[in-house]
DNA sequence: AGTCTGATTGCAAACGTATGCAATTGGACT
DNA sequence: AGTCCAATTGCATACGTTTGCAATCAGACT
């Protein structure tokens, strides 16, 4: 095992000092063009490469950004680190990712790991946090940007879909089906998402005069829609169609129904949200609501990377998705893509 | 923006030496009672916590992972990431992810970018890298395990599963099961996983005097996969078998089959290669090879954490999958489970 | 040749922590 | 009270960089 090598080593080396080693490696640095060839060729002789711990120590950057994530096995998590990835790495930054518990205590110790690294910032994708953390950060100059939550503490930005409307159009969807007893599985209740779709199907059945014959909290876990799925089709009142909170779920109640030989999109209807790439497989074909997932993640990577550089002001976004018509639920007149 | 509080406030406001608050906080440092509670409270009203950047360079361990993950979109490396991810965190370790494109010179650029944030040892996941770059990061004495592919590079240990004794086991299933037109979509034959797979079919194949009907690249891509099959079942030999080299691509071939209303099960077997979860829901139930992923990653740890901090020797570790009997290949007397 | 200007260079001081060494402390024991 | 030993503490240095400052250099111009 050969030590490391340091600018030092390299500098006597190539005959000049440290300070010009350190130059020719930093762009922007003022260098001869004789002095960064002789440095470039000591360098690559010894196989020097700067240290990163140690720029970022003197520096007080080190670009690299803290990423929370939870729920991997949603297909929508892996999508979303993939591009954040990508698109983070092509503008210089390394991502020190954490896979998080969702319950709020244990998310407040891994984001405090996080900021012992000196991260640069931190996305937080489908996490709650505490305020009291949230303020933290915010003092210590941490820009926090949550991805598809939103929660509002001051100083926070949130990215997210809008949600709410979302919703209302998929319930308008299986309205104009002509449906007359429609369900939601909703997402979990403790997360903003799962609430504002669930508060945009109730207006939209609320204003098509419509009762939902249920409700339930679905949790995000697709174990625990199935089971409502079987709970909601043994019901007196068998529903007709079932709006479900994410596409994670639906998958787990077709594949409930098609276990009882319900067939989706003729006996009933379902209809999910987020479109990740499964829902467009044949053995689901899900109508469902699209988030917009590259420009969710380039407008995170805007404003985080805009309070980092610029340090402009944290932003709310929210952006429209769009309903993706296919086979798992009926189709209304008017509404074929 | 509250600027930093470091150590030295601390030691200022607990009135004792910087010393003394370093030794507060490094576990197993001696330091007695009264100071440790002068400092803590001191730490606690000012909201100190020790840089770990900092640490990691006086101490020269970073206490960071590199994980190197490519294919995300194959349920199989969410898995492992999170499973990764959970137990380093419990180890105290944190991962600077990388999701890479699967080209060698790509990869490598990426694994210096990794080496220069001074990791103290590196997983690289369903990637090649060459043998240079191996050998450089051996000579800086950075430990290197390949998750999922082997690769005879000295000093770097492999934790792979038995691809060609599991191959040889399906191949064998389908057998058993009287099939006589067999194929085989093979994975991306610049892998040693897909390398070894075709190898155990071919091998089973030839053992039972049997010659295959095609054997063809899938790419380990899904899109790939699914014009194999639709290529296969136009043939004028029409396969009434296929191994697939993984799972992921096997849902895009069962996909394509029942794109056609060809059965699977029924009217051709079809024979995955991983066990991701995705093949145990009813849209699928994929007949697989399950590799043991919860052995795979705690081996994998097991042999970095031990070179990083025993430093033993490099270790190449296999172990056998099992196959998982479901209903997408029909099953052969005394094969049930 | 002499002067001026901008580019290049080296020196030295940071960044925030861990740790070897020597000095001090606090008991336990005779 | 005196002795001894282990535990605790502070001092100072080191880790590998970046960067302000002042000094030097090279060349353009008169």
């Amino acid at each position: 095992m050969v030590e490391k090598v340091t600018s030092l080593e390299v500098a006597r080396k190539a005959g000049v000092s440290q300070s010009a080693v350190s130059r020719v490696f930093t762009p922007g640095a003022s260098a001869s063009n004789a002095t960064r060839k002789k440095v470039m060729s000591a360098a690559e002789e010894l196989g020097y490469r700067p240290n990163s711990l140690a720029r970022a120590m003197i520096t007080g950057q080190s670009r690299i950004i803290g990423l929370v994530v939870a729920y991997l096995e949603n297909q929508f998590y892996p999508v979303v680190l993939e591009l954040l990835s990508n698109a983070l790495q092509q503008r210089g930054y390394q991502i020190l990712i954490f896979t998080a518990p969702n319950s709020a205590d244990r998310i407040d110790g891994v984001l405090q790991d996080l900021m012992d690294y000196q991260v640069d910032g931190i996305i937080a994708a489908s996490v709650s946090m505490s305020s009291d953390l949230a303020a933290r950060a915010r003092d210590a100059g941490i820009p926090i940007v949550l991805f598809n939550r939103s929660q509002n503490v001051d100083g926070m930005s949130n990215v997210t879909s809008a949600n709410l409307s979302g919703a209302r159009h998929a319930t308008e969807f299986l309205l104009a089906g002509g449906h007359t007893r429609i369900a939601h599985i909703a997402g979990w209740q403790g997360s903003s998402t799962g609430r504002d779709r669930q508060t945009g199907f109730l207006e939209a059945m609320s204003q098509a005069g419509k009762t939902p014959v249920a409700v339930v909290d679905g949790l995000y876990d697709r174990t625990t829609a199935m089971d409502c799925t079987y709970q909601l089709i043994s019901n007196s009142e068998r529903p007709d169609a079932i709006f479900v909170g994410n596409d994670h779920m639906a998958f787990g109640v077709l594949d409930g129904l098609r276990a009882e030989g319900i067939l989706a999109g003729e006996d009933i209807s379902v209809v999910g949200y987020d479109d990740v790439p499964l829902a467009s497989w044949d053995a689901y074909n899900l109508t469902t609501i699209r988030q917009p997932v590259n420009r969710m993640v380039n407008a995170t990577l805007e404003t985080l990377l805009g309070q980092i550089e610029d340090n402009a002001a944290p932003l709310n976004i929210e952006m429209e998705g769009q309903l993706i018509v296919r086979t798992s639920a009926r189709i209304p007149k008017g509404w074929e893509q």
